[in-house]
RNA sequence: GCCGAAGUGGCGGAACGGCAGACGCGCCGCACUCAAAAUGCGGUGGGCAUUGCCCGUGUGGGUUCGAAUCCCACCUUCGGCACCA
């Protein structure tokens, strides 16, 4: 009998039967215990499948087939995300037309996940760019443009010249195209919003109640910048034209305020500039539009002055009104109270401009010499602030913000760092945005029995930078006729932001593709959502994982969904790297795992990745270590394949070992911990393999099982020399009794002062007293204690003494 | 600057108040072999040493009978955000 492992034998005969079998389907309306196990949908790339998303999707696998043998029916769907800049971006360089890049790409990332071994339920695969699917990407948007959650307006936005298109400010990292490093420029364009502003405070306040991975929580607790403070209003003196209204956390400091300062692009930047210094602002806004970048960083502190004067609410000072660009247009209000003495920022611009400095808080002992840099600490009682003096900077904020709600001139607010998702995109490769205009109706939502607004086919892709959609250049789609009116009307040409298409695709998957005449079926939705666990990358926590809340949160209120919260469990796993840094291909480091299959064959390799770390901090790639796996599974199957027809039964004596590496095992798959899982099976092995007695098919079967989640093509083959009933994967994960990993004896350790100097293997449950007495008689103990007085002594029951001298 | 995570052998990592370095890689020795590969068995933190002892988890303090683990301060690295008033 041939006892090697031929993975490269058994792993597609395995998964040809599992085919025919269907694992990895399930009775959607018949399941018992529905278990929804999902991955994140993924962008199919030209380069296929890396070991970055073989080591994410695996580690979700894993828990899927855990879950599925600890007796739920888990549907694991899988699909492609395979509409967006990303893979247009390609298409253009590459000179194919994205359908037929995606067509291929598609393919080829499934043939490379069926190899991998996962469970998918493949009956339901989803392709965001098939007009089935993107109808309801088009309905939701008509969904939430009913209830005024979509919307059109002008404002500064992110333009990346490369791309050739607005972004939402969550796809601009560090003033760079998410996409393609390029630096973005800000524009002043009209576009489509959705309000996810409307939902700041669930979202935030919701992270509270939610089972995800904390560094999530932060980075979406951080981007939605929750910052209560008080808006204030400042009348315009001279000339008079109206109010100025200010954002400010620090209303203590209304007596500091000397200046004010407003955004190039406020409103009344140039309406309240007097004549003398017209010209001036006119050119310094224009400059400005033209070097503004998004999220540049700081810069040295340049403005003019307006010429116009405010009057200040309480001391009824004129306070000179300045245009600066370190005030940002979309924040809070647009304009800013200068307080130069305790704000760094107007500080630095006070000193530019040659303004004055007033020191309002001052730490105690108060220190009165001039300020040569803000005092920004808020431990202080407040000076030169009329009635407010000696007054403690807490209590300030509230008593000052009384006194303008009183009088009228301003009153408590919040604001959020979290502006409306900007979802227009200048592109091809997208869903059309399904709204037209007309000249007699205006903006009009395309009705819901015209959906799909279908994406014409067009060899001219490829945006021209005119700041308009390639649709555009189509007549046949742009000329249409208005649905309510039935006159001429030109439709939107701009496509919808590809993160829309992945924020709903969980709300299909168990509808699709049987239902076809809504976008998903709302038994199915009930029965299987929310999602129970949720596993992916961190690099979403701001954009999918934000983004998917909020069209949820919406469609729960308008009444489409029974929930809010999409995802009741999420997980963070870790990235792999490449010699210390991250797989991208303009590095040139991506590694595909086709060879690893070729060479290894899918189950080493998973357990290769899963060996790599802990699952959620991920690890660097060398394909040094993937021999010692290779190894083990040898070894596994020599020892299961050579003792086969043995005893049937574990000896008594050796249960206690059995039921721990099945509590171990269990334990750390549970908790994701499958680098410490696979180490215990690789200890288990070494023990049955090294021990005397030989194992028992007990002992091989339950060794079988443990491995299944992990490596589940071997699982099955070895359940199958075993005797096991097709398949292994639908046998009971196994179990372990309490009382059976109580040992008969334990090793107790002996400290003297804190130091180990010897051992005792006692019975187990040995008391304080008799442990003690063995323990004094040895001759290691007598020689460190050298006579001296005991004078405590520490009894951990089963695990250590420790005897603490006197001296 | 702010937020987050992490610093443990030659390397990936384990332990997360109680035997530091599980498991694996690499390396060394032995067996098998004409030989090599593969495989198996043993060893492998540093120092001193004849049983044994001392030092050791980024640095400095602290709590504790006992700290890699808890607390305080600092240093370094890696992520994320960044003129957010």
């Amino acid at each position: 009998m041939d006892e090697t492992y031929r993975p490269q034998e058994i792993e597609p005969r395995w998964q040809a039967r599992w085919r025919a079998a269907k694992v990895g389907e399930v009775d959607l309306h018949g399941a018992q215990r529905p278990y929804y196990n999902l991955m994140m949908f993924p962008y199919p790339s030209a380069e296929g499948l890396h070991v970055g998303n073989v080591f994410a999707f695996t580690g979700a696998d894993i828990h899927g087939r855990l879950r599925a043998m600890q007796g739920y029916d888990v549907f694991e769907p899988m699909g492609f995300d395979a509409f967006g800049i990303h893979s247009e971006n390609t298409a253009i360089r590459l000179g194919i037309h994205p359908k037929e890049l995606v067509a291929q790409n598609t393919q080829n990332f499934r043939r490379q996940l069926e190899r991998l071994g996962g469970r998918f339920a493949w009956s339901h695969v989803l392709d965001s760019t098939d007009p089935a699917y993107y109808r309801w990407t088009q309905w939701i948007f008509l969904k939430l443009f009913e209830a005024g959650l979509a919307y059109r307006k002008e404002a500064p936005v992110n333009w990346c010249p490369s791309c050739r298109t607005v972004l939402a400010d969550e796809q601009v990292i560090s003033g760079r195209c998410e996409r393609c490093d390029t630096v973005v420029e800000q524009r002043n364009l009209e576009q489509w919003f959705f309000k996810i502003t409307a939902y700041a405070d669930q979202l935030l306040d919701d992270l509270a109640d939610l089972d995800w991975s904390e560094v999530i929580k932060t980075a979406q607790t951080n981007w939605i910048g929750r910052s209560q403070g008080t808006a204030l209003t400042f009348s315009v003196l001279e000339p008079a034209h109206g109010q100025i209204e200010v954002f400010t956390t620090r209303p203590d400091t209304l007596y500091g305020v000397t200046f004010l300062t407003l955004a190039p692009s406020h409103p009344l930047a140039l309406a309240i500039a007097s004549a003398q210094c017209r010209p001036e602002v006119e050119r310094y806004i224009a400059e400005a539009a033209r070097r503004e970048e998004a999220g540049s960083g700081e810069r040295a502190k340049t403005g003019v002055q307006t010429g116009a004067f405010a009057r200040h609410p309480l001391t009824q000072a004129p306070l000179p009104i300045l245009v600066a660009d370190y005030v940002l247009a979309g924040y809070g209000t647009g304009a800013v109270m200068g307080v130069p003495g305790h704000d760094q920022r107007d500080f630095a611009f006070a000193q530019a401009m040659g303004l004055p400095v007033t020191r309002v808080v001052a730490a105690s002992p108060p220190d009165q010499g001039p300020l040569l840099e803000a005092y920004t600490d808020e431990a202080g009682v407040l000076v030169n602030s009329g009635p407010y003096d000696g007054m403690r900077v807490a209590d300030a904020k509230q008593a000052i913000t009384a006194r303008a709600e009183e009088d009228g001139f301003g009153r408590a607010e919040t604001t959020y760092h979290l502006r409306d998702w900007l979802i227009s995109r200048q592109r091809y490769w997208g869903p059309p945005i399904p709204v037209v205009y007309c000249e007699a109706c205006g903006v009009v939502g395309v009705p819901e029995a015209e959906l799909p607004v279908l994406l014409p086919e067009s060899e001219d892709f490829v945006p021209q930078g005119t700041g308009a959609s390639p649709l555009a250049s189509i007549p046949d789609f742009v000329n249409t006729r208005c649905p309510r009116c039935g006159g001429p009307a030109r439709r939107e040409t701009d496509v919808s932001d590809n993160f829309l298409c992945s924020s709903w695709y969980f709300l299909r998957y168990p509808s699709h593709p049987a239902v076809t005449d809504r976008p998903f079926d709302p038994d199915l939705v009930a029965k299987w959502l929310p999602v129970d666990s949720y596993i992916g990358g961190r690099e979403h926590a701001v954009l999918h994982l934000l983004y998917t809340r909020f069209i949820c949160f919406a469609l729960h209120d308008l009444g489409w969904l029974p929930f809010a919260e999409p995802f009741r469990r999420f997980r963070a796993h870790g990235t792999i790297t490449k010699g210390g840094a991250k797989m991208s291909k303009s590095r040139g480091n991506v590694v595909t795992p086709d060879a690893l299959f070729d060479r290894y064959g899918a189950d080493v390799t998973r357990l290769y990745l899963m060996f790599l770390g802990p699952y959620q901090e991920g690890g660097d790639y060398s394909d040094r270590n993937i021999e010692g796996v290779w190894r083990f599974l040898q070894r596994l199957y020599q020892l299961v394949t050579a003792s086969r027809g043995g005893v049937e039964n574990c000896q008594p004596q050796h249960l206690a070992d059995l039921h721990r590496v099945v509590k171990r095992v269990g334990d750390d798959l549970e908790a994701l911990k499958y680098n410490t899982a696979i180490a215990a099976l690789m200890e288990y092995t070494t023990y049955l393999r090294q021990r005397q007695e030989p194992a028992s098919q007990q002992e091989l079967r339950t060794l079988t099982l443990l491995l299944a989640p992990l490596a589940p093509h071997l699982a099955e083959e070895l359940w199958a020399k075993l005797g096991g009933a097709f398949s292994v994967h639908s046998q009971a994960f196994p179990t372990y009794d309490p009382a059976q990993l109580v040992a008969r004896t334990a090793t107790v350790v002996v400290q003297v002062d804190g130091r180990v100097r010897d051992r005792l293997t006692v019975p187990a449950g040995s008391g304080q007293q008799e442990v003690a007495d063995r323990a004094m008689a040895l001759p290691s103990v007598q020689k460190h204690l050298q006579g001296a007085q005991v004078e405590r002594v520490v009894f951990v029951p089963d695990r250590l003494l420790n005897i603490v001298s006197a001296s």
